[in-house]
RNA sequence: GCCCACAUAGCUCAGGGGUAGAGCACUUCCUUGGUAAGGAAGAGGCCCCCGGUUCAAAUCCGGGUGUGGGCUCCA
């Protein structure tokens, strides 16, 4: 006779056991239709399954986010019984739930085609127009894996297997399909729908470890409705549209040819954008204390060997011998570099904290099938900087780094930005006790700030403990850009010390930080942010001048130099074509302000002001008209 | 690095064992037009590179390089 109390706090009382389905029912028949699985004190179950005794009951329906990823779950489960409908030889592994869809790696010889996709794509269909139920069953561990090594299951007898022995594990069965799952799943496969669409294949090695078999992975996205998948297609064709590789090309900022794979040829307007980044870094670093030096970008191989990349890094590291046999290394970091520089100099407590900044280029031999457009590159430049400190300095230190990352990113327009905490690596150098201290430090640090943050295990830098600065674009991506480092390291490494009050010698702490990350990759990431759109302060060309006809030239010419003049980035368009064709060419080119200039602009020294993604004009005085420009790039004002 | 796909004009792409195609961009001419493409003509190609098959390869096959989607990696 269970009691059921459910979220609201309502109490139900049932003659006898009841399922999760009946309880819906018993609710409403819109419930029980949208209804996918139950929740019983807090344990997500079956809608089907039983409960005995008294519960709190949740009803999770097709539309809520855990409903959702039910859904998605059990469209990976029946995209492998498709496979294995279609060719039976072919052996299942995992198939999970993952943001927006879903996807299932396949072992077998054969890989998957586009046209496979199809094929299977209908079959899934098939089988959900089959409505085969969907049952649960408990089985002993080891009679599992007897039973799937025995259907010639490799993989899925060895992940059952690492299961600890005694415990019993669930099975689904839906047709002739059979699989090991945790649950829960739908009832019966009809409930899933056909808001699905199988979306690519790759490759995925197996356990997520690259020197195991490369399994045959096959993605899908799937949705609640029709609707919603569409929806969710067009952000897909919406987010292509913002691609910076595309947008690069129309805005002409840069190009990538095959002699440099993973590097820049910047062209004048993407340099120009580049520049705006590091004078308004440079701004506000010198602001907060730091001092900007440059450092070499070929060293010998035997300062890498001594701050430990050589070890750690040395197979991703671009080197170069020379004819008498010496072997430098192309920079991949700024830090040994920094450390010789304060080698030089500081020999007192007293000169710290010790704040060096430098806009590095830096080189990387990334792997081949990492390289992405700008966000993945082997030559790129930072916006590095390291802090010199006493140990006592780590929190204070550590505090202004952080909001001098914040407020940056606030004038970029990233209000939404994440911090993870990433401790010691496996692979590492230093004295546990020495990795203790530095942990330790940048966590007091972080809760002194009273930042929010999450722990990111073993993800640490091989010579010190970070902060990750994590950032969310206008449409919910996540980029990692800023860091922060503790090291306690690398000073001693390379012989670096200071006198301390006590009149001995100390090993200085060093925090490396950087805030773009690399300006390549923050390019990217801001023209994808605003899908091109740029913010005037930053935009190269701020204003395109047009002529209505030739006229209006001598006066074009004008106000071109008057822009100019009060440091705004202007250009003509004098060209003999019509008005409408000139603002087409520079409103797909992303110009944010284009002045029309004709007759009557000319006759009282006016400009017809269109601004990007409007298709009102405003005419204002040339006077008035570029003090609201200069008032708008002060403010750093973002248009959207 | 690994799996899959792709590589044709400046760009976006069609084609396909035997003179290389379109649209846009470009050049010239006409047009001086008030807010997202005015008209005409012209020029433009090692069909990514190297091999092989073939009477004949841009096309088929192999290898390489690059790019894209993933996986692994990211000091």
């Amino acid at each position: 006779m269970p009691k059921i109390t459910l979220p609201d706090g309502s109490e139900r009382q049932y003659d006898a056991a009841v399922s999760g389905a009946e309880i819906a029912a018993s609710i409403g028949s819109g419930l029980a239709k949208a209804a996918v699985a139950v929740r019983v004190d807090g344990e997500p179950w079956d809608l089907t399954r039983v409960i005995e005794n008294d519960a709190r009951v949740e009803i999770l329906t097709r539309d809520s986010d855990d409903g959702l990823e039910l859904l998605r779950h059990d469209a990976a489960h029946v995209l492998a019984e498709a496979v294995k409908e279609l060719w039976p030889d072919t052996q299942v592994t995992i198939g999970p739930a993952i943001e927006n869809g879903f996807y299932y790696d396949f072992s077998r010889k054969e890989p998957f085609t586009e046209t496979d996709l199809e094929t299977i794509e209908a079959r899934m269909q098939e089988i959900v127009d089959r409505d085969e139920v969907i049952e649960r069953e408990i089985w002993k561990r080891d009679d599992a894996v007897a039973f799937f090594r025995g259907i010639g299951e490799e993989y899925k007898a060895e992940i059952i297997d690492s299961i600890p022995a005694g415990e019993d594990v669930s099975l689904y069965r839906q047709g002739d399909f059979i699989d090991l799952c945790r649950g829960p799943h739908l009832p019966s496969t009809g409930k899933l729908g056909k808001a699905f669409k199988l979306t690519h294949v790759s490759g995925a090695y197996w356990r997520g470890d690259s020197n195991n078999e490369m399994l045959q992975r096959v993605y899908g996205t799937a949705w609640s409705n029709d609707k919603q998948l569409r929806k969710y297609l067009h952000m897909l064709e919406e987010a292509e549209k913002r691609d910076h590789r595309r947008l690069g090309r129309v805005m002409d900022l840069f190009h990538f040819q095959e002699e440099a794979p993973g590097a820049v040829f910047w062209h004048p307007k993407g340099w120009s954008l580049f520049q705006s980044l590091i004078a308004f870094m440079r701004q506000e670093q010198n602001a907060a204390g730091y001092q900007e030096i440059n450092t070499p970008e070929v060293m010998s191989r035997s300062l890498w060997e001594a701050s430990g990349h050589w070890e750690s890094f040395g197979d991703n590291m671009f080197t170069t011998e020379t004819v008498d046999g010496r072997m430098y290394a192309i920079k991949p970091m700024n830090c040994p570099g920094h450390v010789q520089v304060f080698k030089q100099g500081i020999t007192s407590y007293r000169d710290l904290p010790y704040r060096l900044a430098e806009f590095g280029k830096c080189h990387r031999y990334e792997p081949s099938g990492a390289l992405h457009g700008m966000m993945r590159v082997r030559a790129f430049t930072q916006d590095d900087a390291h802090v010199f400190c006493t140990p006592e300095q780590i929190t204070s230190e550590s505090i202004a780094v952080c909001n001098l990352i914040l407020g940056i990113y606030r004038d970029f327009g990233f209000e939404d930005v994440r911090i993870k905490f990433a401790d010691r690596p496996e692979v590492r150098v230093g004295e546990d006790a020495v990795w203790d201290q530095a942990e330790a430090a940048l966590v007091s640090a972080l809760d002194a700030s009273g930042l929010e943050y999450t722990h990111n295990p073993g993800e640490g830098a091989f010579y010190g403990p970070k902060l990750e600065f994590v950032l969310r674009d206008a449409i919910g991506r996540d980029w990692q850009c800023g860091t922060l480092q503790v090291d306690l390291n690398m000073p001693g490494r390379l012989g670096a010390s200071y006198i301390g009050e006590d009149g001995e010698k100390h090993l200085p702490v060093m925090l490396h930080r950087a805030i773009f990350g690399s300006l390549e990759r923050f390019m990217g990431i801001l023209i994808e942010h605003h899908a091109g759109n740029l913010p005037l302060w930053l935009a190269p060309v701020q204003i395109k001048v047009l002529t209505i006809t030739s006229d209006a030239d001598d006066y074009a010419r004008e106000v071109i130099a008057e822009l100019r003049a009060r440091g705004l980035r202007a250009e003509a368009d004098l060209r003999n074509e019509k008005i409408s064709y000139k603002v087409r060419e520079h409103s797909v080119a992303k110009i944010p302000v284009q002045f029309a200039v004709g007759q009557r602009e000319t006759e009282n020294r006016s400009v017809a002001i269109r601004r990007l993604g409007s298709k009102k004009q405003q005419v204002m005085s040339l006077a008035d008209a570029i003090q609201a420009l200069l008032d708008e790039v002060e403010k750093r004002a973002s248009q959207d």
